[in-house]
RNA sequence: GCUGACGUAGCUCAAGCGGUAGAGCGGCUGCCUUGUAAGCAGCAGGUUAAGGGUUCGAGUCCCUUCGUCAGCUCCA
C-alpha cells in the first residue's frame, strides 16, 4: 500500500518497490541496479511502452526495456529515423518532414525536398548522423496543445495535415533531440547516443500517405542494430539475397530470359529452365490426378462477354490487355484468369449432387497488363502459367475439401523444402450476400484448421468480398516470407453464372466454388525456387543431373558408355568430352551447379568404376562400381531428396 | 503509372574538361591429352539501347521513346 507521496511499482518477477510519486522508470532501474540503469532504454508501464524519463504518477506494473526486449529494436529504429531527419535538416534546411517510422529490419523517413537526394548526399547525411549521435542529445518529450503544435510546425505542412486529424481525446506530444523537433507519439531511447550501429541504404520516391494522387516525397531507408555484429550480419543477408537473385542466376544457369523486342514481362524459358518446369509440372499433374482432380485445357483468348458475366469487366479491366478488334466479330481479350472458362465446362451439362465435388485443374496461361514499374524478373510478369484449380462443391462439402487442400499444401511445401505459416482471412465490411453464410463458412475453415492442428493467424476483415480464404505464407532459406498457396472460397461467381446442381431433393441448388493454387504461377514459383536453393536444385529437379567427365581421349568411349547407361536409367546425364583439363570441366560443372560429377580416368575405365564428386563437396570423391552409382541416384530421385 | 538512377562486345566492367571505343571472361581456331574450381597461343566480335538535336567533332551535352534497377502504388 502506498501513501500519497509514494507509489508501488510491481516488477515482472512479482516483487514490488515503493518509490516517490513522479519517479521515472530510469529512477526505478537505478534502484534495481546500476547495470540495469545503464542498459535501460525505455520501460513498459502497464503494458504500454514509455520513455525512461516519463514520471510515474500511479501504482504501476513496470518492466525495464533493454536491448534484449522484443520492443527494443523498434524503439531504436524509430529514434534512428529522428536522427536521420536531424541530419537531413542540416544538409537540406528546406526539407519538410513527413513520417519516419521503424520498419522490419530498419527505418525510413519521408521528406519533401526541392531536389531528390543523391547517393553522395546520403553519405554526407550519414556522416552528419554520426555527429548527432556523438552529441548524445536527450530525446525530450513534451505534451502540447493543438494550438501550440500548429505554431511549432507552421513551416511543416505535412505535419500540420497529420496534426489536424488528431481528435480532442488524443494527447499531442512532440519530441526534441538537440536542434530537431518532431510531432511524434514516441517513445524513444533516452538519447541519440544509443543509436550506434546503423547505415543508410537507399533513397527513392514515395507518395505522401501512400496515395498515388498525392505529391511524391523522397524517402531515405536505413537500418539500425544494437551491435556492429548484428549490423554486419544484416548487411551480409542483403548481400546473400543479391547473390541468390533469380534474375542473375536465371541468366547464369540458362533458365530464362526476357527481351525488349518480345515485350517486357514475358518470360522465355531456356532448355534448362524448361526442364525444371517440366519436372515440376509432371510431378504436380500426377499428384493432382492421384487426388481426385480432372485436368482441363481452356483457350488463351475469350470473348469480352465472358468477363462481363464474371464481373471482371469493369473491376479488373485495368489489369487486362486491351481488347482485340476483329472485323465482323465480337471483341476478344487475352484471359487474365481461368475461372470463367472452368465454369463454362461445369455449366456444359446438368450436374447432380452425386457428381460433386468436381475439381478442375489447369496449368492455365494467363496474361495481365501489369504496370511497367512493377515488373520484376520471373516474379512479376505479364504472361504466366498458373497452377490453377476450381472446386465446385455443395456448402456441406466445404470442410472436407479444405481438409484435403491443407493436406495437399503440406505435401507440396514439404516436397520443395519450404516452411510455412497459415493465415485465415475473415469477412470484410464490403462483403456481398448474407453475412451469416460468409461467417458460417469462415467458422468451418477455422474448424478445419483446428482439426488439422495447424497454427494460424487470423486477418480480421481481410477476406475478399466474395468469400473467406486461407493463405499460406512460405518461408524461404533466407527466412523471407512469400505469398504461397491460396485457398479462396467464392460465393459470387456461382451466383453470377447461375451455377446449379440437382440435389437429392430433385431441386436445383447453387454450388460454391473454391479457387485454389498450390504453386501460384510456374514463373513465380520457379523464380522463388532459384532463390530458395541459391540455384543448386536438388537432384530430382536439376536440369542436368550428372555430368560425365573423361580425363583423356583414351577413356572417352568408356565415359560415353556410362552416359548412355545413366540416360537409359532415366537420369539426365551429359558427356563433357571437350579437350579441356579436368579442373576446367569441374569448375564449369560446379558453376552450373550440376549435382553430380562422374569422373572417368584410366583407373576407372579399366576397373569399370566411376569416381563420383558431388556438387559443393570439394575434393571428397567416392569411387564405386557404375551400377551402384545408378542405384544410388535412382533412390535419391524417387525420394525427391532435398540435398 | 509515378520519382530517381542507369543502358558501352554474349557476360562483368574501362574510356579527365566533348577529340580515332578498350580489358578480362565467354566464343571460334590451333597446340596441349590433361586426376578434382580457370593449360598455352592466335583470331573474330561494337551504328556505344533506338530516334532526333546542339557542335568543326558526341559513348560523353539536350529532347523523345524503349528497357533495366531501387522504391512508391498495385498483385499469380
Amino acid at each position: 500500500m502506498s501513501d500519497k507521496s509514494s507509489i508501488t511499482v510491481t516488477l515482472p518477477d512479482g516483487s514490488s518497490l515503493n518509490v516517490p510519486r513522479g519517479s521515472t522508470p530510469a529512477d526505478v532501474a537505478h534502484e534495481i541496479g546500476a547495470r540495469l540503469a545503464k542498459s535501460a532504454l525505455a520501460a513498459k508501464a502497464d503494458g504500454a511502452v514509455v520513455d525512461l524519463a516519463r514520471p510515474l504518477e500511479h501504482d504501476v506494473r513496470l518492466e525495464i526495456i533493454t536491448e534484449k526486449s522484443p520492443e527494443a529494436l523498434e524503439l531504436l529504429r524509430h529514434s534512428a529515423a529522428h536522427i536521420l531527419a536531424t541530419a537531413v535538416r542540416q544538409v537540406r534546411p528546406e526539407a519538410k518532414i513527413g513520417f519516419g517510422p521503424p520498419i522490419e529490419d530498419g527505418f525510413y523517413y519521408d521528406f519533401e525536398v526541392n531536389e531528390p537526394f543523391t547517393p553522395e548526399e546520403l553519405q554526407e547525411i550519414e556522416a552528419r548522423m554520426r555527429e548527432v549521435v556523438r552529441c548524445n542529445d536527450p530525446f525530450e518529450r513534451r505534451v502540447v496543445t493543438k494550438q501550440e503544435a500548429r505554431e511549432l510546425f507552421r513551416d511543416d505542412p505535412l505535419k500540420l495535415e497529420r496534426l489536424e486529424e488528431l481528435g480532442p481525446e488524443d494527447v499531442i506530444t512532440v519530441y526534441r533531440n538537440g536542434p530537431f523537433l518532431d510531432l511524434c507519439r514516441g517513445p524513444h531511447v533516452p538519447a541519440t547516443g544509443a543509436v550506434q550501429h546503423f547505415k543508410l541504404l537507399s533513397a527513392a520516391g514515395a507518395y505522401w500517405r501512400g496515395d498515388e494522387r498525392r505529391q511524391m516525397l523522397q524517402r531515405i531507408y536505413g537500418t539500425a542494430w544494437f551491435t556492429e555484429k548484428d549490423l554486419e550480419e544484416y548487411l551480409h543477408r542483403l548481400e546473400e539475397a543479391r547473390r541468390r537473385d533469380h534474375r542473375r542466376l536465371g541468366r547464369e544457369l540458362g533458365i530464362f530470359s526476357v527481351h525488349p523486342e518480345a515485350g517486357a514481362g514475358l518470360i522465355h524459358w531456356h532448355p534448362r529452365g524448361a526442364l525444371i518446369r517440366h519436372t515440376i509440372e509432371e510431378f504436380l499433374k500426377r499428384t493432382l490426378l492421384e487426388n481426385g482432380y480432372d485436368l482441363v485445357y481452356t483457350p488463351h483468348v475469350a470473348s469480352e462477354e465472358l468477363y462481363r458475366i464474371s464481373g471482371h469487366i469493369p473491376t479488373f479491366v485495368e489489369n487486362m490487355f486491351a481488347p482485340m478488334e476483329q472485323e465482323g466479330s465480337e471483341r476478344f481479350r487475352l484471359k487474365p484468369m481461368n475461372c470463367p472458362n472452368h465454369i463454362m465446362i461445369y455449366r456444359s451439362e446438368t450436374r447432380s449432387y452425386r457428381d460433386l465435388p468436381i475439381r478442375y485443374a489447369e496449368l492455365g496461361t494467363c496474361y495481365r497488363f501489369e504496370r511497367s514499374g512493377v515488373l520484376h524478373g520471373m516474379m512479376r510478369v505479364r504472361g504466366f502459367t498458373q497452377d490453377d484449380a476450381h472446386i465446385f462443391c455443395t456448402p456441406e462439402q466445404i470442410g472436407d475439401e479444405y481438409m484435403r487442400l491443407l493436406d495437399l499444401v503440406g505435401f507440396m511445401m514439404t516436397t520443395f523444402g519450404y516452411e510455412y505459416h497459415v493465415v485465415l482471412s475473415t469477412r470484410p465490411d464490403k462483403a456481398i450476400g448474407d453475412p451469416a453464410v460468409y461467417d458460417a463458412a469462415t467458422d468451418e475453415l477455422r474448424r478445419v484448421l483446428d482439426v488439422r492442428g495447424l497454427d494460424y493467424r487470423v486477418e480480421e476483415g481481410g477476406g475478399a468480398f466474395y468469400g473467406p480464404k486461407i493463405d499460406i505464407q512460405l518461408v524461404d532459406a533466407l527466412g523471407r516470407e512469400w505469398q504461397g498457396p491460396t485457398l479462396q472460397l467464392d460465393f459470387n461467381l456461382p451466383e453470377r453464372f447461375q451455377l446449379e446442381y440437382i440435389g437429392a431433393d430433385n431441386k436445383p441448388h447453387r454450388p460454391v466454388m473454391i479457387h485454389r493454387t498450390l504453386l501460384g504461377s510456374m514463373e513465380r514459383f520457379v523464380g522463388g525456387l532459384i532463390e530458395h536453393y541459391a540455384g543448386a536444385f536438388p537432384l530430382w529437379l536439376a536440369p542436368e543431373q550428372v555430368r560425365v567427365l573423361p580425363i583423356t581421349d583414351d577413356v572417352r568411349a568408356s565415359a560415353a558408355e556410362l552416359t548412355d547407361q545413366l540416360r537409359r536409367s532415366g537420369i539426365r546425364a551429359h558427356l563433357d568430352d571437350r579437350a579441356e583439363t579436368l579442373g576446367y570441366k569441374i569448375r564449369e560443372a560446379e558453376t552450373l551447379k550440376v549435382p553430380c560429377m562422374a569422373v572417368i580416368g584410366k583407373r576407372e575405365a579399366d576397373a569399370g568404376t566411376v569416381a563420383v564428386r558431388r556438387r559443393g563437396t570439394g575434393r571428397k570423391q567416392e569411387v564405386m562400381p557404375r551400377p551402384e552409382l545408378i542405384a544410388r541416384l535412382r533412390r535419391e530421385l524417387e525420394s525427391r531428396a532435398l540435398s
